[in-house]
DNA sequence: TTGTATGCGTTATCAT
DNA sequence: ATGATAACGCATACAA
């Protein structure tokens, strides 16, 4: 392994004038510099990154929480879209990022004990918050944390605009003549509340009624339950025309119980998802859906956390709302 | 920051006795070793990482490439799930994993390069194999490497079994009674060339011609590209009955082409696909393809590489093939 | 402008 | 069984 030991003593100088030339110092002449980087280049010198940050504190190391609620995992599009955005646009600023896991060689740690562990700059938190406990530990260790799609007190976020989301899709179905609107949402969590909260609101602005069984809970990524859902929903003497889904995935399973009762969509009864996956695009009929900006969402996490890093002490969390964008397919017939 | 020094104070002792009791040495007294456990229990004693890949030239930390070929990149759910299963197996074996990137701070990096800075113990290459000669460089950098899908000598690689997978839908479909069998096939690289050799051997064997035309170029992922590829083969005097595409992905967009035409799968022709995605099992038609266990790969994959860096220099490269399974879909019709 | 010295936190060798 | 010491590779404060 060539160190800079090797380059000083190749060039006939101290260690510490190499570290200093290969660092760009000014304090160093330029004869001498060019040498040394000469040298360098030819004898490939490759810097050691943990004697730096050993030195530096410092790791130009993201970590990045992505565990996976279900079986899905990174196969999930939206998070894995968001991973993508966060992972280039780190690159890009001068980092790498790293898995955040439970296990590490025999010992059990938590996400903050692993995140200290490996000294990482940053934490960007993307990944369904089904474990709290053990992320508000990681957001008060004090190193820097970013979250996609939920909120922490103290603790940057990007969030995608759910409530103008909802209110495009309410809008986009009521112009469309539907009058009578029906919800399969997620399960619990912050995102849901917000989309239950703004679906209620704009059905109330447009002076629609939500009776009582329109608002019926589903799973998240789950078409099985959605299908269950889809039953009720279809089983009511008064029957809705449109069914919102928690997201496209969940969409595919109400449209297996609305064809398997020998009824379509959009002719029987129009659908709409969340999300705007690749799939949801290709499926006939086209699926109208909300799309999230996933990518996006990834890229500003990546540079508020890279912010929060520079910062450091006067840095102030930053809430970031990332806009969706309607997308009108096919599955909601007019009126 | 709580290091051992602080408790070797607490304890009375020295640093390397706080050293040999936290790591299990065998000479150091039990009631020392207790006092120790539980001091650096009480005062939140995590390791740094840096430190001890300093000292130990370890890091448990595998690095993996995972280059975007197309726009998909994470989202491209056979290499998600391969990169899942890499990611949990790593875990369980006690490495973390890291993204490889092209750059890193101010100055680009090759990717062998970036693996030396890291410090990686190893490294999988879980990619379209765009770009072979930093790759190659990879691989010959001493750094040990196994790779997923493609083959370079000296180095482990986990294959997916596409001389069977092509074996199990050429013999699937000709049992439905077709005899006109089109190859939309990907782009070249070693995988295309496996699968079409296959393919051509099989059709051999079965005394079925492939006539001239309908060997067609396509690309991975790329419904576009296949799209046109079908037009090309409907268009023929002498129709294929039945048409490969590269991929689940590709079919939509020969589906697309087929249904413009007027026609439909599979009433007109037939179609199949490869790797077995969740998309495919939820068209309806339902897709006829071969499942890819793309997660049980980057389980060996990691295993491989657990295997490379025990074993050091007397570890021999493993080819591991992993099994397809076939998926009778509803897009293939009795002929 | 260059060099010397020190220390980051840990492990390993060798005495005691 | 325990401790003193050195070293891993690098960056920096300070001296020359």
């Amino acid at each position: 392994m060539v160190t800079i030991k090797a380059i000083a003593r190749q060039c006939g100088c101290s260690p510490a004038t190499v570290s200093k030339a290969l660092n760009g110092a000014p304090d160093v002449g330029h004869e001498m510099m060019c040498r040394i980087r000469a040298a360098a280049e030819e004898m490939g010198y490759i810097p050691n990154a943990a004697a730096r940050a050993l030195k530096t504190a410092r790791t130009y190391n993201f970590g990045v929480l992505f565990r996976e609620g279900s079986r899905t995992g990174l196969a999930h599009e939206f998070f894995s879209l968001v991973l993508n955005g966060f992972q280039r646009r780190s690159e890009e600023l001068g980092y790498d990022i790293s898995f955040i896991g439970t296990r590490l060689g025999d010992r059990d740690y938590t996400y903050a004990e692993h995140a200290r562990y490996r000294n990482y700059d940053g934490v960007a938190v993307i990944t369904i918050p089904d474990a709290d406990p053990p992320i508000r530990e990681l957001v008060d260790s004090g190193i820097p944390t970013v979250t996609v799609d939920h909120e922490f007190n103290g603790c940057g976020c990007v969030m995608s605009d759910n409530v103008q989301g909802m209110r495009d899709l309410v809008s986009y179905v009521y112009a469309m003549g539907h009058r009578k609107i029906a919800f399969i949402h997620g399960e619990t969590t912050v995102v849901t509340r917000v989309r239950v909260a703004a679906f209620c609101r704009v059905c109330a602005e447009l002076g629609l009624p939500v009776p009582e069984g329109y608002l019926v809970p589903g799973v998240f990524h789950d078409p099985a339950a959605s299908a269950a859902a889809t039953r009720e929903l279809m089983a009511l003497r008064d029957r809705p025309t449109c069914i919102f889904y928690p997201d496209d995935i969940s969409y595919l399973g109400g449209l297996q119980a609305i064809e398997e009762m020998g009824l379509s969509v959009p002719e029987d009864v129009s659908a709409v998802g969340y999300d705007g996956i690749f799939l949801g695009q290709q499926l006939r009929p086209k699926l109208t859906t909300l799309r999230q900006q996933a990518d996006l969402m990834g890229v500003r996490a990546a540079e508020e956390l890279a912010r929060a890093v520079s910062e450091g002490r006067t840095y102030l969390p930053g809430r970031i709302v990332i806009p969706g964008q309607l997308l009108p397919g096919e599955t909601v017939r007019r009126l």
